[in-house]
DNA sequence: GTCCAGGCTTTCC
DNA sequence: GGAAAGCCTGGA
């Protein structure tokens, strides 16, 4: 995408950022590891660095980062080389999601470490938000490594596979509440470290290929892989269905009680490989609205 | 092979 | 008391 970027005393700013919301990336259930600031700003962590951000106007600012870091490592975790607006356009074509892109018009897909998305997303499963996001912090803070303070809140590391492949289960169970997932996170962990599951190769695969592979893993099943395969991989025709984009499918398009393979199968073949994308945007209208919720 | 019920930790509403 | 970004197991 093209964009202009303006380099301050210790911020960089991008001049009028349309498809860049930070409360829609945030907060459209794809990432764990962010806080949001009294100011309204949020700070996220990713491979090691600490960052600010923030809407100013027509602007996006950027906090506590260099211009050699921001485009070593937040051009592509904010995905900031693609072209939302095009996106946009061709999902708008579907009324439905032309109302829901109204809502959630500044979300991006982050791309997010994949061992970290792997283990988010294996804690996500029968869980909530504030939670699941209690249980990162304590796991980062427990076994990752401490990068430094932002406005007096520390931040560190996720930690490795092998970190993690030697932690205690009943530690994780109680102290790190992670409930029964417990094995499943210790189990996956060792696989990935020993090996036997190699995390770098799903890049290459096609997506029907990697999800079978990350299926292997205890704890991951086809809604945790799917959030995996958009949320780590690209794999943008990957379409996870949890209970919201259930209701707001079955709300909107079939009307009635649906399979979860048949609402992922319906949503390849409508929206092909934007169906991430209509995902998310449907994902934050559904919750935003509650639709489906009182029926 | 597919489908489905029940169980699972704990928090939040 | 029920639901929560579901998965696993066992049985039909």
């Amino acid at each position: 995408m093209d964009y202009n970027i303006v380099e301050k005393e210790n911020s960089l700013i991008l001049k009028n950022m349309e498809d860049f919301e930070p409360k829609h990336i945030f907060e459209c259930g794809q990432a764990f590891r962010w806080h949001i600031e009294e100011d309204g700003s949020y700070t996220a962590i990713h491979r090691g660095k600490v960052v600010n951000v923030k809407r100013k106007g027509e602007d996006i600012v950027f906090l506590n980062t260099t211009r050699k870091d921001f485009e070593n490592i937040w051009f592509d975790y904010f995905d900031l080389g693609r072209n939302y607006s095009k996106i946009k356009k061709t999902l708008s074509k579907d009324p439905i999601l032309k109302e829901a892109i109204k809502f959630g018009k500044g979300i991006r897909i982050l791309n997010q470490e994949p061992f970290e998305t792997t283990i988010s997303f294996i804690i996500s499963a029968n869980n909530q938000i504030p939670r699941i996001k209690k249980s990162i912090d304590l796991i980062s803070k427990g076994f990752g490594e401490y990068i430094g303070k932002f406005r007096e809140q520390e931040y560190y590391s996720f930690p490795t596979a092998s970190v993690l492949a030697k932690a205690d289960e009943e530690d994780l169970k109680e102290k790190y509440k992670v409930g029964f997932r417990a094995k499943y996170i210790v189990e996956s962990s060792k696989i990935i470290n020993e090996g036997r599951v190699d995390l770098n190769k799903l890049y290459e695969l096609p997506s029907d290929e990697a999800q079978e592979i990350l299926m292997t893993l205890p704890g991951v099943g086809p809604k945790v892989s799917s959030c995996i395969l958009l949320f780590a991989f690209q794999k943008t025709d990957s379409f996870p269905v949890d209970v919201w984009v259930k209701r707001v499918m079955e709300y909107f398009y079939f009307k009635k009680d649906t399979k979860l393979k048949d609402i992922s199968d319906f949503a390849y073949e409508k929206f092909g490989p934007l169906a991430g994308y209509a995902q998310q945007y449907l994902f934050y209208y559904a919750r935003e609205l509650g639709i489906g919720k009182n029926k």
